[in-house]
DNA sequence: CGGCATCTTGAGTTGGGTCAATGGTCGTGG
DNA sequence: CCACGACCATTGACCCAACTCAAGATGCCG
């Protein structure tokens, strides 16, 4: 989730809100189901939200890296509707929801920017829906990796080499898609010379051919529709 | 997207708000790309929102019916990243946002109330996420209908029996299969009896068994995964 | 160096897409 | 009131992208 300028925000919020909390690799920040007490704005580190279904079916919501905000969706019920699990040793810093509500110190700000930041998930989310529902494994996968490519710069690093933190089975979660197929898709790429791949290690060789992947394929399920 | 009980939210912002707007059948209410001015909240009709990709792709992302707000894609990048269009005759009351952080006249309450309607919103996204990523197209459209069933029972009407304000095609948009799927497995669902379809009137024979389609149906794409 | 997890590759199957034809339903005009 | 045409929904036959199952290969950590 590109965050933008969000960096003032940032610091505003460290000056306010100085509780940390560290989560080891493979540890929870909360549970589905869980009593709802703040957000999280990731300081270091990797973090996954995903969503259990009963059966034991599971999706990955989303990724969050470097001055991402996640748990928004805890705010609805009081409680959160996934787990988040650090991916690697994290840092995090932690916003109860309450500290934003009360505006006495002009604070006015700080509240549209939490519009903002819950729409932009929205906005996220939509374009995941649109991955999910009418791209090509292949042209999702390219998608995922340009905007992995994309908030790395935003972070200040590299655009064309990227490190992931996930495994193909949890990009084939977040995708829609088979560990199989994550796997013969990023073969496929390097075949291609559009990637050069040693296992979690990406260098992005043709930034162009995948982004023309994305929009010059052609559809799948659907096509515009005209209504009336 | 059941909003549950925003009725009193709703009484409230009519004091408010009383600027309304009716749209006809097919007409739009926003465009993708256009500037943001306000929410809407539904009083009548029914209303779809959609998002174009570049190639011409369209992926419909919500369904909005009485008693339910949309337009919170809009707050992030001050303009709207979908089209919103009525299927029938729309009546809505326009909430522009800015009278919700003019809290001067205790409407701090109303505040929370929309952190937990865009909360509301992000949850639905990520249900649908659940669907498009790791369901079939029986079990989506199963969980298509039960949600519809399901919000019309929270405005007061059947939970058994439904009239689609969408045709197929939308319905495929939606849950990302092609209008053939969707009607083969309205046709199946019938033989099975489950459904009574006739057209875009459809009555539930048996609730149950159309949520036992989803829970026990094995899955797709994802195992549970226990990361580390 | 061995054991375990992750990733890759191959072969075979299938759910759902494509294409094409038919059947309903509704609105409009003669 | 009926006929025509437009649009939408259904059905069938065929096909392919992505899944399943089954080895191997690779890398990591004790």
């Amino acid at each position: 989730m590109p965050l933008g300028a969000t960096e003032d925000l940032l610091k505003r919020l460290e000056e306010l809100v100085y509780v940390r909390k560290r989560i080891k690799t493979g540890a929870t920040l909360y549970h589905n189901g869980s009593q709802f007490h703040a957000l999280y704005a990731v300081k270091s580190g990797f973090i996954k939200t995903e969503t259990l279904h009963d059966d034991g079916r599971a999706q990955i919501t989303g990724f969050y890296m470097g001055g991402e905000i996640l748990g928004f969706d805890g705010i609805a019920a009081e409680k959160h509707i996934c787990t988040a699990v650090a991916l690697e040793d994290t840092e995090v810093c932690i916003i109860p929801l309450d500290r934003i509500g009360n505006n006495d110190h002009g604070l006015n700000k700080l509240q549209n920017h939490f519009y903002k930041l819950m729409s932009k998930e929205i906005v996220r989310d939509h374009t995941i829906m649109m991955l999910l529902g009418s791209m090509h494994s292949e042209e999702r996968l390219a998608a995922f990796i340009l905007n992995l490519s994309h908030r790395n710069q935003l972070r200040g690093y590299s655009a064309d080499h990227l490190i992931l933190r996930m495994k193909r089975e949890e990009i084939g979660s977040y995708l829609g898609m088979k560990v199989e197929t994550v796997s013969r898709i990023f073969t496929h790429f390097q075949e291609q010379g559009l990637l050069e791949v040693h296992q979690k290690d990406i260098k992005i060789l043709d930034m162009a051919g995948l982004k023309n992947l994305i929009s010059n394929h052609s559809s799948k399920p659907n096509l515009p529709s005209k209504n009336q």
